[in-house]
Formats: C-alpha cells, structure tokens, sequence
DNA sequence: TAGATTGTTAATCGATTAACAATC
DNA sequence: TAGATTGTTAATCGATTAACAATC
C-alpha cells in the first residue's frame, strides 16, 4: 500500500473519432513506507518512558536497546522527517517526542467511535491507556436493546441507528469495532458512509472497505496461532 | 530472527597451547519466513468461514480476494509446505484448511495461562474466540488480593506466587500477559523461568526475553496512533 | 582537541509479483 | 480436447543494514 502515483492513460479510439483522456498524475508527493510509520509510536511511547525516569538526553543506539531495533534503523526512520539530533549527543528527549508526536497528529485531539460494548468493548471504553495522547472514545454504540441508555465510562450507549447522525456531529473520523464477525462488515459500511476515514478492527474478519480509508486489525488468536507453529517444532 | 545457523568458530591459541574449538553448526533445517507463518492463521480463518458457507473448492484467486492477498502470494507461501492443490481446480477447502491447521499445531491442544484478570483480562478470559482451534486458558493469575479465589469463566483467580508450581504441573507453553506496564516485564521473567515459550503481551511496553522465546504483541493504541498520521494529512 | 553520534548513501538482504510450464 | 489453475522460477521491488563523512 505504498503511495504509488497512479496514473491513467486512457487511449479510446474508433474508426470516426480518436481521444486521448490522460488524467493527470496526482501528485501525492510521497510518503515515507508504512512500516517506519507503524514504529514512530513505539518510539514515542518509549521516549515518554525515558522522560518519566528524568532521562532527558538518549541516543539512537540506547532508544532501540530499549525496544529491540537497531540503531540505524531508527536513525533511517526518522530521517524521513528531518534532522532532530545532535552529532556526538544524540537526541533531545522531550523535543523529539514533540516531534514526533506532532508528526503522528497526536498534538491535535481524535474523537473516536466504538460499536459493540460486550466484555471487550467494555474493557476498551473503561481503560485508560485509550483516553491517551490524541484519543478520546466519545460514543458508544450496541445493537442490543438491553444496553441501550445504560452508561460505561460516563457515557450513554446508543443504537447503531445513531451511527450517521452521532459520527457527523462529532465530525469522527476513527472508529474501534469490537461486535461479533458477523456484524463487522455492516457496522464497518455504516461508518464508511457516516465519514470514519480510520478503523480499529477486533472482530476476526478481514474488512472490505473502499479506498481512503485505513483498517488495522487486533487480532491475538490469529497471533497466538502464528506462536505455536514455532512451539510445535521445538526439541 | 530468520533462522540463522550461528556457526561458533573459537581459536584460542597461547605460547604453549594451541586449541582449536568448532562448534559444529547446529543445523537447524531452515524454516519459513515468519511473515508467511502469520499468513497462515488467516488462511485458516478464511478457510473455516468457507466450509460454514458450504464452499468445498477455492482458488488462490479466490481465497486471496477475502482477505485482501494475491493469489501468487498464497501459492508462494502454501509452496514452503508443499504441495496442497490441484492444477485447474484449485484446492479442497477442508483439506486444506486441515493440513494448515496440522503445520500450526493446532491439532494437539495448548494450555494457556493468563495473568492479570482486570477488565481487560476478563474479557479475554470470558471470549469465546479464544476458546478456539487449539488454545485453551487453564489457569488465570493476579496479584490484586480483593480476586483471590474469585472465580471468572469457570477459573479460579490464583496469586502470582503460584506460577511456578502450576506453569510446571499443567506443562503451560504460552501465556498471555495482561498486567499495567509496570508489571509485564516481571511477570515475564517470573513466566519464562516456569517454563513458558510463547507470550501474547496486551501491556504496552516492550518485553526482553531470552533467545528461545517468542513474544507477540497486542497494541491498539499504537495501531491508532499509526493511523492518526494518514488522517493529519487528508485533504 | 578527541570521542561520540548523527544523517545519509550504497550495499545487502528479503519479500512480493509476474510469468509460465505442467497438468488436472 | 480446451480452459483453468497450480507450483515454481526469475525479475522486481522494497526494507534493513553497514559504513562513513560531517559535526557537535
């Protein structure tokens, strides 16, 4: 899913009439590979540690003994961005967690939708670790009758019927779906067409969603099954 | 961490000594790629929804459509293991869908330990995903004395201080870790010595663990912050 | 100044894709 | 037989690593 420029060449030609329709290629100037932007919260996180324990100066090498990446590996991420280091020092702790944290557009705040508050929709809304730099979960939607008005984590959960409506006031652009497989893809269509651009997909589906909008998957069975492969050829 | 015949070659020469050591090259067959062994859950799910829907025959082609992969793709990775379909048809889903299972080593059936049961490991415990194609918790831990004894999903709730005992009684190979942050790393050490190999850890801190041992991780906050950065620069 | 560490380029490594002979 | 689809090889693409001049 790189960012590939695609350009069109349309060559339509009869025997009366011949066009040429060459649509312009868009010039998305081109972003850095998905895999570096997938680590620069790892190290944000991990600069956030460094700066609980008073550390405020790191270096590359020092930052990936901490979450196991080379240091020319961080070195190469963050060049990607620009140049936030010191020759000799190594880089500003507080200044490059700014950095990067405006660069994830964690200095503005995302409303956030979650549908489906079972067991692990719950546990979402309740934990803390989401109320994180940037988040906010700010509606909760159950098909469930029974839940409907009842509160968790000091907010009301509502019919998926509300999705349109709540999504566009809130102008939410990020979901979490936590409903059961069968009922991923239909939420999944519903918020699309509401205008979520981004979703956190725990059902054990694989999301058809048009292009523009971004899925990513929590998926610890599938995990846990990639594991025992290793474990069954042990010894 | 490709599976890398370390050859350890040891000269150790002094005035009166001359010793030459060679380890042999302990010759690990080499394996697949890691890459294609997370594939491999996902072909499996895929295969298992087809049987429901009474589909008995696929083609790369097909499969691949569902969860978003090439067709080349599957039958490269299938390729590592051997040969599984039939020229011009295709492949027999349950077929299929039984010998992958057979290489994940699903077949036989993993007792899992959780530890930390708070509304994210409870959660975890009530899923019946997780009671899946051969995981299956067995014991459940946290340190928290107010659980002591309580019971979730038939389990009950033990001290961190058993783990030794009952890691070693149940012959327990993986584990899932759902502790604070804070925690994780000991809880992991305290594991690993019991005899555990594969951990699954929902914390949000990276975990050092000795060769030998595979670590997974599961975090929704940064997958979403991951996100955040494609949306900070729409439109 | 000497030592340390960055940012960047080039070399290496590995994964994905395209293509096609084999064959059901 | 003709059409479809596999398994595999070679070509392409992309990511990681090594190395080093620049410089704090």
């Amino acid at each position: 899913m790189g960012a590939i420029c695609l350009c069109l060449l349309t060559i339509v030609v009869n025997f009366y009439n011949a066009t040429v329709i060459a649509e312009a290629c868009v010039d998305r100037l081109d972003l850095p590979p998905d895999v570096v932007i997938r680590r620069l919260p790892l190290y944000a996180r991990s600069l956030r540690y460094l700066l609980q324990e008073g550390i405020h100066s790191v270096s590359s090498q020092e930052l990936g003994e901490r979450i196991n990446v080379t240091a020319a590996q961080i070195r190469k991420d963050l060049s990607y961005f620009g140049e936030f280091g010191k020759q000799g020092i190594g880089y500003d702790v507080e200044k490059l967690l700014e950095q990067i944290e405006d660069i994830l557009g964690l200095t503005q705040e995302w409303s956030v939708a979650l549908v489906g508050v079972g067991h692990l929709g719950q546990a979402i809304a309740r934990y803390e670790g989401f109320h994180s730099k940037g988040l906010r979960i700010v509606a909760l939607f159950d098909n469930d009758p029974e839940k409907l008005g009842q509160e968790v984590s000091g907010l009301k959960i509502m019919s998926d019927d509300h999705i349109p409506e709540v999504i566009r006031q809130h102008n939410i652009k990020v979901a979490i779906v936590a409903v059961p497989a069968i009922l991923a893809q239909s939420v999944t269509d519903k918020l699309v067409a509401a205008g979520v651009r981004a979703i956190l997909n725990y059902a054990p589906i694989i999301l058809q969603v048009p292009e523009g909008v971004w899925v990513r998957y929590i998926d610890p069975v599938a995990v846990l099954h990639s594991m025992t492969y290793y474990l069954a050829r042990e010894e």
